[in-house]
DNA sequence: CTTTGGGCCTGGACGC
DNA sequence: TGCGTCCAGGCCCAAA
């Protein structure tokens, strides 16, 4: 579910009510997620101090005092629930992951699908060489983004540039939403080979990138389904979709005649996944 | 090496 | 109401 709109919005809610508070104890619930759990998880996580937190793409760094650190990532239904005073409620049927601070917070990780992962990185462990990273791209907020590095990355790619942008080694962090949101604001098809985007469309193109993961930032995300804060709040931006799941209706700024039936946003499959463009502007 | 397709899970929406 | 089928925001790995 959660791209990294989403998955900013959660760590920055974790960030708020957790930094410099200390675990007492935490309960796992079941062996694995995707994957397994971390080995003695609740043992390493009890007695520790949250120190900082970090987001990389869609996945949730919580640095501990140890100098262990907690990697979170959402999968599709993963929710991180933060309540105060929550502590001695019983668990509902997925919530895998119970952690209850010394100040009676209860942090709860519910995941329906369980494609959700968890890991733990050791005290001497050099993070950005651990699996889920090491051959991850450029953050799409960060310096080391731009139309140059992307255009560079497509260049040798003879896949079309929908499936290129949700390959997180390309650019990290983008999902199924924001990258057909992108490619609407650019203008363009998701059908182009990647190899084919000019300099001046990848500038445009990582541009619109960073406008829409920004103002998704800014509305808290996008609640379609599972999605909440970690206060159960909602996001908002799904109300600013000018394609996603809006397939037969007029796109934003639509002139199209609406009664003809090829006209409107069209949905197609590519590599098993939907994508929803609109014809006139992406051609 | 790159690219594709299947698998992992559950719940909700839909059709009959 | 109940059953079956399909679909979903991601990632990994085997196979081509």
């Amino acid at each position: 579910m959660p791209e990294l709109p989403e998955v900013e919005t959660v760590m920055r809610g974790m960030e708020r009510a957790l930094t410099g508070k200390v675990i007492q104890g935490a309960l796992q619930r079941r062996p694995d997620l995707r994957v397994s759990f971390p080995e003695r998880l609740v043992e390493r996580l009890s007695g520790q101090t949250i120190t900082h937190f970090k987001r990389r793409a869609k996945y949730i760094l919580m640095s501990l005092s140890s100098g262990e650190t907690f990697i979170l990532h959402l999968g599709m239904s993963g929710r991180v629930m933060i309540i105060p005073d929550g502590q001695g409620v019983a668990p509902e049927k997925h919530d895998h992951l119970v952690i209850d601070m010394v100040n009676g917070v209860r942090v709860i990780y519910r995941d329906p699908r369980r494609f959700g992962m968890v890991y733990m990185t050791g005290v001497n462990d050099d993070i950005a060489a651990h699996q889920a990273f090491a051959k991850m791209g450029p953050e799409p907020l960060g310096n080391e983004f731009s139309g140059e590095i992307l255009q560079a990355r497509l260049k040798n790619k003879k896949t079309i540039i929908k499936s290129a942008l949700l390959d997180q080694r390309v650019v990290a962090g983008l999902g199924n939403i924001y990258v057909c949101e992108a490619l609407y604001r650019t203008g363009i098809n998701p059908r182009t080979a990647s190899n084919t985007i000019s300099a001046a469309k990848c500038n445009d193109l990582v541009r619109h990138i960073r406008d829409i993961l920004n103002e998704a930032i800014k509305s808290g995300g996008s609640t379609l389904k599972d999605y909440r804060h970690t206060d159960d709040g909602l996001g908002y931006f799904q109300h600013q979709f000018a394609v996603y799941d809006r397939e037969g209706l007029a796109c934003p700024d639509c002139d199209c005649d609406m009664m003809d039936a090829r006209n409107g946003i069209k949905r197609i499959v590519q590599a098993g996944r939907s994508s929803f463009y609109c014809p006139a502007k992406q051609k």
